[in-house]
DNA sequence: GCCTCCTGTTACACCCCGTTACGAAGCACC
DNA sequence: GGTGCTTCGTAACGGGGTGTAACAGGAGGC
């Protein structure tokens, strides 16, 4: 797994820049993101482990911020806030945050909740693409589990096959995660052995009505002797 | 099965936001509502096992509401209520609840007597249209046991067949749960080894009464290699 | 008897999806 | 760079599941 990646949230710089020069001292591996905008920028450059996310946004609620990732991204988040009381930590839980913080808060404290969040999360199988009425959005691809429904990111429903849905759902659920062929066909609840070529058919059949050139797949990437990955942009491999 | 999933009732929000907090800790997928309106909303939105119902709603009485999704949807009861007196428990097993518990209670015994009910639910047969006067509802359509008619959600009568009645009948009593085309048999009561293709046309043929377009079904929908089911979100997979 | 409606059967077409085979591309090794 | 092995893309095939049109038998009303 290597390092974790964190993604600090906060609008407010002191705060973002302790916070993410803290964490970066722990051996944690942070990108800093002061809106919304820019969280979706992070998210779709490279993997995120767990969303540190302050509630106080000037734009935009945290707690609005949260139910969207989690709808869109089923990723692990904390809340950070200044708000200690009850119901505001219960709104909180209620939109899937894993855990919440109030500020001021002890450097340590911060520390173990993180560490406990990402021990969870990763004891939890990452294809966790099955929940229902799940939601899951990447590079303006989206799927709608109460509808079972693909858009492509110019708007325009995709008709996709049963399997070719469950597919596109699993790499989804995980973006900028190698997926072997196993870890895949596992996901799709293929029981008994590998058979075959499966995955690579499903995987082409799905490239043919996805991407904009098969041949070239810019989604849909191919890890040889690996498996597959969706779409890890890695020329902004940023440290 | 998986993971059981309840439906939280209260209208009182604090009572809500810890009784949901409480027995998703413990495991369980919780939709929490406030009335009935939105009771409606997460029985249509997706399959549910249990309810867990406040009697003392503001709007309408807990026990009116019991007995209404009792004769509805044949679903699981728990009441909830700070009247501990007897004759209150005994209004609500009167309106068909399966347990009744007074406030406060110990958090223990609520689970206790959760997991109780859902073990007896889980050992009666799904396919439990089989009563007297029956009447069965969902997504806007009614089937009224009395009279043996069935309306659509405008509102229409709409005229079925003896069989397609029976049909739509062991549907809207399974609402969300895939049904094998033996188990659809077995509840129609048909004798014998399944008989080919019979169950396909009878869907066939309900489908071109009740869809609005009976090529792109949205309320009986094909689980292909599985059976039918009645208009779930059917991001299946899902334990 | 004749007509109508209901319902199961059959046949055919279509779609989904895994398998197989073959060629191309990638990679190691010399 | 050449050789050979491995991995991958893809075209072609085939089996199985499902929708549906057509047909036939049966029940019931006239």
């Amino acid at each position: 797994m290597g390092i974790a990646r964190l993604l600090v949230v906060d609008d407010d710089e002191e705060m973002r820049l302790m916070l993410t020069d803290f964490l970066r001292r722990s051996g944690f591996h942070v990108t800093p993101a002061a809106c919304g905008t820019e969280i979706e920028e992070a998210l779709a450059r490279g993997r995120i482990d767990l969303i540190l996310l302050d509630v106080m946004l000037g734009d935009e609620s945290g707690v609005e911020i949260c139910a969207r990732l989690r709808r869109d991204h089923e990723m692990p988040i904390i809340l950070v806030s200044a708000l200690s009381a009850d119901h505001q930590r219960m709104a909180g839980y209620e939109v899937g945050a894993d855990d919440y913080i109030a500020k001021p808060f002890n450097p340590e404290l911060l520390l173990a909740r993180v560490r406990a969040v990402l021990k969870r999360a990763r004891r939890t199988p990452s294809l966790v693409y099955r929940r229902s009425g799940g939601h899951f959005a990447f590079a303006g691809w989206h799927y709608d589990g109460k509808r079972d429904e693909v858009t492509s990111p110019a708007g325009f429903q995709v008709a996709l096959s049963r399997r070719e849905t469950e597919l596109l759902k699993v790499m989804l659920a995980n973006p900028h995660i190698p997926l072997s062929r196993e870890e895949i066909a596992e996901a799709l609840g293929d029981e008994g052995e590998a058979s075959g070529r499966a995955i690579d058919m499903l995987v082409t059949r799905l490239r043919a009505k996805i991407e904009r050139d098969p041949k070239a797949p810019e989604l849909l990437k191919t890890l040889r002797g690996t498996g597959y990955v969706l779409a890890a942009d890695v020329s902004l491999s940023e440290g």
